[in-house]
DNA sequence: ATTAGGG
DNA sequence: CCCTAAT
């Protein structure tokens, strides 16, 4: 591919340089594009970094667009779409050079030093001391800092005045980068209140330093409190927490930065609940989902086992809010297995969730709660619903859920909508129970049953004045206050 | 804060 | 389940 870049094709402003052989910085780059270009020649397609792109004189002003994606790679560890060559030019120098002072237009680097070609300083500058090495290690620790950094700075650069040495400047670059690029594909909608709220009790959770698990790695913490200016800022819209992966790449350790999102909570009173927190089914192989569900079967009585995550091992699978702080030791899949083999405790305990990755149309993957209704958990919302009546699922939680620090009023609301749609839809024919096939959610027909009845009671009840006409205006107050069940 | 509905 | 509009 490179062979395609004659060096003519570049503009004629600069082959004169070669020609002059005064200093001949420009000289590699011309034979080989870059340095050790033949030897890595054959695969353009390789998705690491190069880093052998960056030995040498580099004469930005020679290479391609697509040759300074390449550069830029090397330099970033990242890809990039920006098509503007001066700007990959100058980004690229400044990233080399960690500096902004990128002003020319002409760009030789070497040794750390921009050197303007046309100027004598290139002249005096042909010492090539000790800086070849030094130039490729500076990037990879650069690279390495700054993926740590950026990883903690929210997208809105709240970190602009942190002061870190001079690596700052270049972080910020990176996240303006990546900001940039974000924004480009795609325009998240403002978060809402609700996911706002969460997000900052997931934090405060966080902070609160609860002992957790006890493979808990700290890792990022003093890092991060280093790089916020403003923790309670933190929080980046639509959740998302910007971490970083090592990635075993060629052994080049290259990190690359990876979304996760917080885990989103439920339970805002129940401390207790809390406390029993645990992080678990994280990882879990397809094999180990079937377990789950044959304890589900065996023993549904209590809530906290019902996992149902999806099978991949991608490194966004992970649940728990720990994720943010356990990386670097461990590879995603590691902890996938260490996790899905220890499988702890389907005791009842009420407080755990899980989160399940969906995928969105828009290409984005969104994480959900989803724990299945226990056969008890319908009961009690169906006795809840007799007792109290439908429609007043503030006091069914409140009094008859109790317990389950999940399972919002909403939820029963939801539940109870489901219930009555299944009961209604699958009663009519027996051959309709019969022909379900999924394994999933055997719809004791008993409760069905029962809530149609009572779905029944409660329209009659709403209907008040159409019925016999005896007792709809007298009593209480509104015409909701009729307790199915005991009336 | 709760409910009712749509997605 | 999630998200919102209405109460």
């Amino acid at each position: 591919m490179q062979e395609t870049v004659p060096s003519g094709a570049k503009s004629s402003s600069d082959d004169h340089v070669t020609q002059s052989g005064r200093v001949g910085e420009c000289l590699k780059p011309l034979d080989g594009p870059l340095e050790g270009g033949s030897s890595t020649s054959t695969g353009c397609i390789s998705s690491k970094p190069d880093f052998s792109k960056l030995k040498g004189e580099i004469c930005l002003d020679n290479l391609s667009i697509k040759e300074l994606h390449e550069v830029f790679k090397a330099t970033f560890g990242r890809d990039t779409t920006v098509k503007d060559k001066l700007w990959l030019k100058r980004r690229i120098a400044m990233g080399l050079t960690n500096s902004c002072d990128v002003s020319a237009t002409t760009f030789v680097i070497k040794d750390n030093k921009l050197v303007k070609k046309d100027n004598e300083d290139g002249f005096n500058n042909v010492n090539l001391g000790a800086g070849k090495e030094h130039l490729a290690v500076a990037v990879e620790y650069n690279e390495d800092l700054l993926n740590n950094l950026s990883s903690q700075i929210d997208e809105h650069q709240t970190t602009s005045e942190v002061r870190l040495g001079n690596n700052v400047v270049e972080n910020n670059f990176a996240s303006e980068d990546l900001a940039a690029d974000q924004r480009a594909a795609k325009r998240v909608r403002k978060p809402t209140k609700r996911y706002i709220e969460e997000l900052s009790e997931a934090e405060s959770k966080e902070y609160s330093g609860r002992s957790i698990a006890s493979t808990k790695s700290i890792g990022f913490r003093p890092l991060s409190s280093k790089a916020h200016a403003r923790p309670a800022r933190n929080v980046s819209l639509e959740g998302r927490t910007v971490n970083t992966r090592l990635d075993s790449l060629g052994g080049f350790g290259i990190q690359v930065p990876c979304v996760y999102r917080i885990r989103r909570s439920r339970p805002r009173k129940n401390v207790t609940a809390l406390l029993k927190f645990h992080p678990s089914g994280m990882g879990m192989t397809a094999t180990f989902i079937k377990k789950g569900f044959d304890v589900h079967g065996s023993q549904m009585d209590n809530g906290s086992m019902n996992k149902v995550l999806e099978a991949k091992s991608t490194p966004e699978q992970a649940p728990e809010q720990f994720v943010a702080e356990s990386k670097k030791e461990t590879t995603p899949t590691d902890m996938g297995q260490n996790m899905g083999l220890k499988y702890v405790d389907p005791s009842g305990d009420t407080s755990d969730d899980n989160v399940v990755t969906v995928p969105t149309a828009k290409g984005g993957i969104r994480r959900k709660h989803h724990r299945a209704w226990t056969l008890s958990e319908v009961m009690k919302l169906v006795d809840g619903v007799s007792k109290y009546g439908a429609g007043r699922w503030s006091e069914i939680k409140r009094l008859a859920f109790a317990s389950y620090s999940y399972r919002t009023s909403v939820d029963l609301k939801d539940k109870w909508r489901n219930l009555l749609k299944a009961s209604f839809a699958q009663t009519p024919t027996d051959k309709g129970a019969n022909s379900r096939k999924h394994p999933s959610m055997p719809i004791p027909a008993s409760i069905l049953l029962r809530v149609r009845e009572l779905a029944e009671m409660q329209a009659q009840a709403s209907l008040p004045n159409l019925s016999t006409g005896k007792l709809s205006a007298c009593g209480g107050r509104s015409v909701n206050e009729t307790r199915p069940g005991y009336l």
